[in-house]
DNA sequence: AGCTTGACGTGAAAAGATTCACAAAGATTA
DNA sequence: TAATCTTTGTGAATCTTTTCACGTCAAGCT
């Protein structure tokens, strides 16, 4: 199944919304909660689950505990991924510290920078040299990376975490970098998300005062 | 029209990059070194354009000036947009300073938080009292916010954001935030996008398993 | 000037994602 | 136990985005 990424990034989030009603003692959801939460429609909910075969009791809904061993058995759960981040300005320093990562098998293993003002071996997560980026992707078998450097940087440490044996990253320099076809790349570009809040907002605009 | 939605968005991301051409002294460019330079096809560049009637020359690509100004004039330019961060934690600060806001009339002008040990009102953007959010907005008549809060506190934040007339924000709160059918919300969840990294490496591991 | 070449522009087709609508099925009630 | 009621599960329809394919036109050459 090559398609449906989009369903896949809703079961993540559905699964958010679980744990998060477990933990308040909650036993069952119907899809219209899900749906709710969400910010999404039932018919949505239930055909992302129904692509992935997930299914729940015609008349009670999703019994939450079975519902939650269905997505950990599909999403995967319970292998603790080790993360490196690349660039210790202050996107890669705030990630670093970001609690969201905390659980759900995410973390923050080590810092690299080429600054060495920037180096810290003693921290929690130590910040250290670029030169031994490689070395340590190796020796800890690291696999997902994420690129926090400036765009003129990004694609030489890309190419570093790719030879090292890196599958995957999440990439904050705001440029497209070439990898293999069995890589993975999320980019987030922030200047171009919040660049495109204020065009949305003008294109709004716009279209309320033609209403009007 | 409502829709191309994601042609919009690569819209900017064209701009980024013939801006960078042009400074480096470009005269003219091709569909395809567009593409090449996005990671995308010519076609998909040139569909593009041709959905926001942006043309160029049939022999001779596009001509950077040319192709910037018709840009400018369909995105917008020139109008600085002032945003707040609500939000003082490890996000908000590091996109206080990042750079990659600072020029494409992008400007944070200040940071709210609810911490009184993290207020600043003589740092370069200020860092105030959440309470006194909802004046500097109606004062300064913003219209972009961006949210950095924990998720348990994302929804009362943005409904004071919209009481007090902002018309978009940038959310990195994991959570999904209710507003009007007229406000523009762009959902940054750092932890799904950094999860799924994971699940697709891993997916495209089994792939590969698989083939072999 | 006419010919050739190569890149644009864009309908049409394909792929992918969402919405619709309804049959099927389990829980509850009588 | 049978009828009812509510919610699931999913094909089909619709909508959106991407890809394809090719006609068109400008530049450069002879």
């Amino acid at each position: 199944m090559r398609f449906a990424k989009l369903s896949i990034l809703r079961l993540f989030q559905y699964r958010d919304f679980i744990i998060r009603s477990k933990s308040i003692g909650i036993k069952n959801l119907f899809s219209d909660d899900l749906a709710e939460a969400m910010g999404t429609t039932s018919n949505q909910v239930r055909k992302d689950f129904s692509l992935f075969g997930l299914s729940g009791n015609k008349r009670a809904g999703y019994n939450i505990d079975d519902l939650l061993y269905q997505l950990n058995e599909l999403l995967g759960k319970n292998e603790k991924k080790k993360v490196v981040i690349v660039g210790a300005g202050n996107i890669g320093r705030a990630l670093m510290k970001y609690d969201g990562f905390l659980n759900e098998g995410l973390e923050i293993v080590a810092l690299f920078d080429n600054d060495i003002n920037n180096y810290n071996a003693g921290e929690k997560p130590p910040i250290l040299p670029l030169e031994s980026l490689y070395e340590y992707i190796s020796k800890y078998k690291i696999e997902i990376g994420i690129i926090a450097v400036p765009y003129h940087a990004a694609q030489q440490v890309l190419d570093i975490m790719i030879l090292a044996g890196i599958k995957g990253v999440l990439n904050f320099a705001p440029i497209s970098l070439k990898a293999p076809k069995d890589f993975y790349i999320n980019d987030m570009n922030l200047k171009l998300e919040l660049e495109s809040v204020a065009y949305f907002v003008k294109a709004l605009k716009r279209e309320q005062t033609k209403k009007s």
